[in-house]
DNA sequence: CCTTAATCAGACTGATTCGTTCCGATTTCA
DNA sequence: TGAAATCGGAACGAATCAGTCTGATTAAGG
């Protein structure tokens, strides 16, 4: 019930990523100095995220990372999935996991479709306007002293 | 994003304990024959579901466990409360840990209690009625076994 | 056209947490 | 009083996750 430290990293680092909507090209390593995360974990993400098809990445020398769809269009169902995967509170419901002992008299299966949809929706309703604005709050009352 | 095998084995020991709403003591065994499950680990379950104040129990020969309150004041948000604890995303929503290198700056924060108190109403829309219910339609049917 | 340099992408290692199992303390019935 | 059956907590093993490293790819510069 509680996500994974990489997704929650990951909605860091693409909310910094948005505040540079206006600069064409960001390295990974400029996203780990202003996130202060460790710069190989966020070369692992921007390679999910990139995978997940939420982020455009130019190799080469001055090359970079930018957003490939306009912030508004992604929200936060988009980023969980593209770092763990299909959001589902069970693993029986994708495709029918046999794993489960309960088989097929398992009686709270037809139910966890509809969570999981309500859950989905929860995540879906926050855009990454609306981080990337608070980031712009948290940056200008705190002042960003403290990057070490 | 997905919770632990746990809390999924009691949400369906739950459910099963419901049907027994008639009978007033249900042994941990009995319940470990009826659902599958590993009786040890239900043996674990029914100790933090009873720690959770859900089941009450009975000691002694002849005891047994029974719902410590009706069926339809008790959801998904309570089982999964008492099992994986408090639900939220992250860790540094409750009480402000510090673990996170982000510290103060974090721009996200403000927005999981949002996004935390949504998927907990989601999960506090299913009563343990419905779960029941669904109990008696799937021995009654087994129709729908592909919901995806 | 070649070299150089900077970048992303995938594979490996270590650690933490989760799932499972076992044994002891407690309580009631015969 | 004896004994059986129950819950409760503690220990072991396995799997997943977080973090790190090295290699392949690409664009710019000489």
């Amino acid at each position: 019930m509680r996500l994974s430290s990489m997704a929650d990293y990951a909605v860091v680092t693409m909310s910094a990523a948005a505040r540079h909507c206006g600069g064409v090209r960001v390295s990974a390593a400029e996203l780990a100095t202003e996130t202060g995360l460790p710069a190989p974990t966020v070369q692992k993400l921007v390679s999910l995220l990139t995978r997940g098809g939420l982020l455009r990445s130019v190799r080469g020398a001055g090359g970079g990372l930018q957003l490939a769809r306009p912030a508004a269009a992604i929200t936060l169902a988009d980023i969980v999935e593209a770092v763990e995967g299909p959001i589902a509170l069970t693993s029986c419901a994708p495709h029918g996991k046999h794993d489960c002992a309960l088989e097929h008299s398992c009686s709270v299966r037809p139910h966890w479709a509809v969570v999981n949809e309500a859950m989905r929706g929860a995540l879906a309703g926050v855009p990454l306007t609306r981080l990337a604005q608070g980031a712009d709050l948290a940056l200008k009352n705190k002042t960003d002293r403290e990057i070490a």
